[in-house]
DNA sequence: ATCAAGATTACCT
DNA sequence: GGTAATCTTGATA
C-alpha cells in the first residue's frame, strides 16, 4: 500500500468554494505527543468575507481573524459561545479573508484518545461512536484542538491533510449554512451524502 | 470601562 | 422543542 501525499500549498491557494468541495473525503492529521489523530473530513462550510456577511472577515481585519486574511494553508482557530473552539482551513490568496469550517469528520486513528478528550474519562466508544466529532466543537475537543494551534501552517508535519481521491458529483450534498443569522441563503454547506458522522439539524 | 453577540453543545421538559 | 453554560472579541464611550 503507498502512503497518501500530504496536501501542498496549492492545494489550498485556490477558491475557497472549489477548495471546499474538493476537502470532502480529504484525512484530516494531527500528530500529538508521537501518537497520530486521525480522520476523513465528511462536513464543511465555506466563509468568504468579501461577499459573505457571515464571516469574521466582513467587517475587515482584526486581531482576531488576521489569520484569515493569510494565503491559503494555514489553521484558524476561535473560541465560542465561552464553551467551544472551531478549526478553519484558511484559503485562497493572500489578502481574501477566506476560511473554510470543519464542521465534522469520520475518526480513524486515535479512536480511543478521541474519546477520552469528549469525555473526560473512558467510555464505551460503541455507543458514542458516531457522537466524538459529528460537529465542529466536538472536532476540535476530540483533536484537543485549540488557541494553541492558531495559525499553525498545514504544510508542516504537527498538523496537515493527506491526498484522496476526488469524490464524484453524486456523492456530494450542498446545502446552506448552519447556525449563522446573516447570508443565510449562500449555498455554502458541503457534506458526504449519507455518511453517518456529518452533524445533524 | 462596559456590553452585546456569538460559524455550539448538552441537558432539560 | 427550549435554554443554560461560559468567556472572548470587537464595538462603543
Amino acid at each position: 500500500m503507498n502512503t497518501p501525499t500530504k496536501l501542498g500549498k496549492e492545494f489550498y491557494t485556490r477558491n475557497t468554494v472549489t477548495v471546499a468541495k474538493e476537502l470532502l473525503g480529504k484525512i484530516f492529521v494531527k500528530k500529538e505527543n508521537g501518537i497520530y489523530l486521525s480522520g476523513k473530513i465528511v462536513e464543511v462550510e465555506a466563509y468568504d468575507g468579501a461577499t459573505d456577511e457571515a464571516a469574521h472577515t466582513f467587517g475587515g481585519m482584526t486581531e482576531r481573524n488576521k489569520i484569515m486574511f493569510n494565503d491559503g494553508g494555514y489553521l484558524y482557530v476561535y473560541f465560542t459561545y465561552g464553551v467551544h473552539f472551531c478549526c478553519n482551513i484558511v484559503t485562497d490568496k493572500q489578502g481574501s479573508g477566506t476560511a473554510i469550517l470543519i464542521r465534522a469528520i469520520e475518526p480513524l486513528e486515535g479512536i480511543e484518545y478521541m474519546a477520552k478528550k469528549r469525555y473526560g474519562k473512558k467510555i464505551k466508544i460503541e455507543k458514542e461512536k458516531f457522537n466524538l466529532t459529528n460537529g465542529p466543537g466536538k472536532v476540535c475537543q476530540a483533536f484537543n484542538i485549540n488557541r494553541k494551534h492558531y495559525g499553525i501552517d498545514l504544510t508542516g508535519d504537527s498538523i496537515f491533510l493527506l491526498e484522496q481521491p476526488k469524490l464524484k458529483k453524486s456523492e456530494i450534498v450542498i446545502s446552506h449554512r448552519i447556525g449563522i443569522r446573516k447570508s443565510v441563503d449562500l449555498p455554502w454547506r458541503f457534506y458526504i451524502k449519507d455518511n453517518p458522522f456529518v452533524s445533524k439539524r
